[in-house]
DNA sequence: CAGCACATACCGACTGGTTAGTCTGTCGTC
DNA sequence: GACGACAGACTAACCAGTCGGTATGTGCTG
């Protein structure tokens, strides 16, 4: 097989998405130039498209990876063997984490979806509502089991969490005055203080 | 005076406006040509650059008018003669029913903030602060006086909050089954069961 | 009150620049 | 010699902003 990697030892797709990554959380899908991300990657085009069928097709591997790893993670927590407060809190603080040190990812995550083509919007869609279930699926457990309230409807609550954590990107600073374990424990803190009955 | 309105009575500025504000939060900023602006608004590209400046210029005014009228109500119900519990969970509570209202204001403030000039950004986000400082000390008063709970801090909870309201521009649907006002109630009712003591 | 000066409110063709994607060709390996 | 892995020039489309021009109303002046 002829090279597929160059000067470093990572091979080509890799870096193409890594330079996209970065570029599109940086300036935005539209605002960057597949010119600029094939030399951020030091390819040329040719590159590019022989890996990847579009623009377009770059920017849904990005949420593939995201939504690969957030659901690995998540089933992960919420099959563990404890209690369900514990499972619920373990999860919340986790995707906190997990999107900190994604950040890019996540910026990209809820200002591009629009970018995607219509099909593959509706796939990424379809892929994260099945987290959204599991980690309803929770809460609910929790409410019939009585140690969470049924004030409030479960779908709301992770929406709920969920907005904040989509916001992490928009407000949290790696230079703030806290980790991203602390902040991570106070939001999950903060989930499991509303929900208690 | 010549004139400024046509067809119907609406005046120009305001139909460019309406028109911009809709297209932007349909397709994005990017993908919004000042083209289509001018046609939606049965005009032409000399009427929209005799009254702003630029593309980016039109984008600002639908910030300005969104930061008036949030820090307007934000006001209203702070300085409200009510127990600081009930301060909050109005303003709380309104901010969701107002960006429900406007939900595509509400789109085009969170997802195309990077599109505004280096300038006009630093004014929406000094802005945002102020705002962002008002509810904040709601929250610090709540906590000074020993109703609402000091484990959390008050900057934290207050991130928490805006991420959800962020959020729903993302997932709230006018036919789902909660009416705006119990959303808003639903909300304002998980923000003040977090800061119970 | 006629008529001239001037301003405001637009119109729409044009320009300079950018961009996603294509396509032909080259090079190294099996 | 066939094929995978690229290189890079090229194309067709699009788009923000400009600019010279037109139309309509207002105010001043003789």
């Amino acid at each position: 097989m002829p090279r597929t990697t160059d000067g470093d030892g990572t091979p080509v797709p890799q870096r193409l998405l890594a330079a996209a990554t970065r570029l599109f959380a940086e300036r935005g899908y539209d605002r960057t130039s597949v010119q600029e991300i094939v030399e951020a990657a030091g390819v040329t085009k040719g590159a590019l498209y022989h890996y990847f069928g579009s623009k377009d097709d770059l920017l849904h591997e990005v949420y593939a990876r995201v939504l690969r790893l957030q659901q690995d993670r998540l089933d992960t927590f919420a099959d563990a063997d404890e209690p369900v407060e514990k499972r619920l809190r373990d999860a919340a603080a986790d995707v906190v984490v997990t999107t900190i040190d994604n950040l890019d990812d996540a910026s990209i995550f809820f200002r591009s979806m629009h970018h995607l083509s219509p099909e593959k919007n509706r796939q990424v869609r379809a892929e994260r509502r099945r987290y959204h279930e599991r980690f309803r699926a929770l809460v609910e457990e929790g409410q019939q089991s009585g140690v969470f309230t049924k004030e409030i409807p479960a779908d709301l609550v992770v929406d709920y969490h969920f907005g904040s954590i989509h916001h992490l990107s928009t407000w949290y600073r790696p230079d703030g005055p806290l980790s991203p374990q602390e902040l991570a424990d106070h939001l999950a803190d903060l989930l499991l203080r509303a929900l208690r009955p």
